[in-house]
DNA sequence: AAGATGCTTGCAAGCGCTTACACCTCTGCC
DNA sequence: GGCAGAGGTGTAAGCGCTTGCAAGCATCTT
């Protein structure tokens, strides 16, 4: 047995020397664990606890070029919707021997560009972005750099790699039709500036519209949206000309900060002001009224990231480039 | 110039050969910008905007044993009252060139674990704790792996290498006074169950009491805590022998929904009943009314991150094991 | 009985960088 | 003019692992 050099983590090497084995053999017990003999996985697994050896991961990335390195770009994390998909990503790829390394890209493309190389540098397995990346300079690089780029949330008609999500469009949609349906008249809008959300109006507009109702009406906001954004906006509904019937907010938080404050001017929600959200949080739901809003189904999207991920590892060419995983509208008391 | 392979990424070779220096000369452009001559940086400037290399940060990692890689351990960050800081945080570090790591610990230990172990393969430069590890064995575990520890948010009484935070006692002392001088004389608390939150409540019993006042009355949420457990407790109430004139709230967001509760319930809110709560959210301001809250500074235990981070990748020996960022008592309307 | 086959294992050549050391060229100085 | 010292650069030996190739051995097959 090696004397224990406690100044230096234990090598592969010595793992082996303790197995009685060469590395080459200690290395495929970790990698490839049905290639090893029975017996000898015991032997190495003993020599494993004796040395109390971790693998140094970042030679077995470079000797493989597989880092197991997943980068997670998001604008910010503070206030996102995106929260509880990544919540779901982070842990159904670690499940799996991943690690996500978490980058902020805030709103401009400037910090996008830089957190992109950032991620390159490292030799990342994958990309995944969340939102939409809009500038095609971006995107092409992106495509060049034969990493593998997840776009989750939005549905691009031309993917840069793999897109898993749904439709923005298709959401603003049946949310007009499901207003029109409830009997609602006079939609009003609050918009985030942010493209994702700019399609879902977009697409409510075009279609309440087609369905023969007034143009809604809109105020925008900055992102990422939160709950002081709703009262304020409240507020604004005094300046219009014709007073909304509904409200269709961008996220969940607008809409609770605007139904609180509709509820302390005195004005009942639903029964004066219909509100909907955006996101399904869990506070949505624990509202009072607890708010109707449109479901992502967050762990969805990363076991779809998941299955993504190890069958390009395993080589496997993908069928499809967009995978739709939809959206619920979580029909609940205010609107 | 070399035949540009479309197939593999340039290496550091193929930049120096482009610049017609050693690829030695190119790694210290990189690493120690100061040391090669003018004329040269501007001609491997020039190679590497002409190979479009992009630095392979595996391989500088392994042969430098330092892998600008830094684990974030944070229990969740769906509903995380340590989002603020884990942001200011993931921005001050990857200004400096680092990556962050995210690792979610739930709230076993056996996660804990897991992503510990895991933050070690990756030769990680630094382990960042958010909250509180309670058990030993991991302490010691820690302890003995030799990589930069640093506890946040809490300041333990013996540090496992590092800790950059507030004292959780020192809030419920300061909160236990701020209350019995604004007037209020029946405390209620809602406590979750987490090391942090029931280190401050009972630092806030013991101080109220030793100041003359009857023991506050307590219910328990499970953590995270969230808006619902807000609305239900205030429910809860009721059941009360004793009516409080204030709830201390173990996070912003139970004071949210105790207040909306209260609200429906038409109870004025200070008027009738106050409410504080912790984490001093942007939505605490926003709230009607704005909710007096327990205000830490993320930002500032972010650069303190950095600065210990720096030190230390400069072999510089630290004088204090324990940095005290300190809390402020954000009084608002709600109390 | 000889060759074919399949299962395990070892050998050794990298993976793309960093860095200690040595060397060379200039300056400045006595 | 010779020498010390500083500033730049190159050489080459790793960093700790993975993996293609080949060899050894036991089991089949004909």
């Amino acid at each position: 047995m090696p004397p224990t050099d406690r100044t230096r983590a234990p090598r592969l090497e010595e793992v082996a020397a303790v197995a009685n084995v060469s590395s080459a053999t200690v290395s495929r017990y970790f990698n490839s664990p049905g290639v090893v003999a029975p017996a000898t996985a015991q032997r190495i697994e003993a020599a494993i606890a004796a040395t109390g050896y971790l693998p140094n991961l970042t030679a077995g990335a470079l000797a493989s070029s597989r880092s197991r390195l997943i980068a997670a770009l998001v604008p910010d994390i503070a206030q996102s919707i995106f929260n509880d998909t990544m919540e779901a990503m982070i842990d159904a790829l670690s499940a799996e021997g991943n690690s996500v390394i978490l980058a902020l890209t805030g709103t401009t493309d400037a910090r996008l560009v830089a957190q992109i190389n950032a991620a390159l540098s490292r030799r990342v397995d994958a990309i995944i972005l969340t939102g939409i990346v809009a500038d095609a300079a971006i995107r092409a690089q992106l495509r060049n750099s034969r990493v593998t780029v997840i776009e989750t949330w939005g549905l691009p008609d031309d993917p840069i790699d793999i897109a898993i999500g749904f439709s923005h469009r298709a959401i603003g949609y049946a949310l007009a039709e499901f207003l029109r349906d409830r009997g609602y008249r006079r939609p009003h809008m609050i918009v985030p500036r942010s493209t994702r959300a700019e399609r879902r109006a977009a697409a409510f507009a075009e279609r309440w519209v087609a369905n023969g109702g007034d143009a809604p009406t809109r105020f925008e906001v900055a992102v990422p949206s939160h709950f002081g954004q709703g009262r304020q906006s409240y507020r604004g509904l005094a300046d219009l000309a014709v007073q909304p019937d509904v409200v269709v907010c961008g996220s969940d938080w607008i809409a609770q900060g605007l139904i609180v404050e509709a509820q302390v001017a005195g004005v009942a929600v639903p029964g004066r002001l219909a509100v909907t959200g955006f996101g399904n949080l869990r506070m949505a739901g624990d509202m009072r009224p607890t708010i109707t809003s449109v479901d992502v189904d967050g762990t969805r999207i990363a076991h779809e990231v998941n299955r993504v991920l190890r069958l390009r590892a395993a080589g496997t060419k993908l069928a499809e480039r967009s995978i739709d995983v939809g959206f619920r509208i979580i029909a609940r008391e205010s609107a």
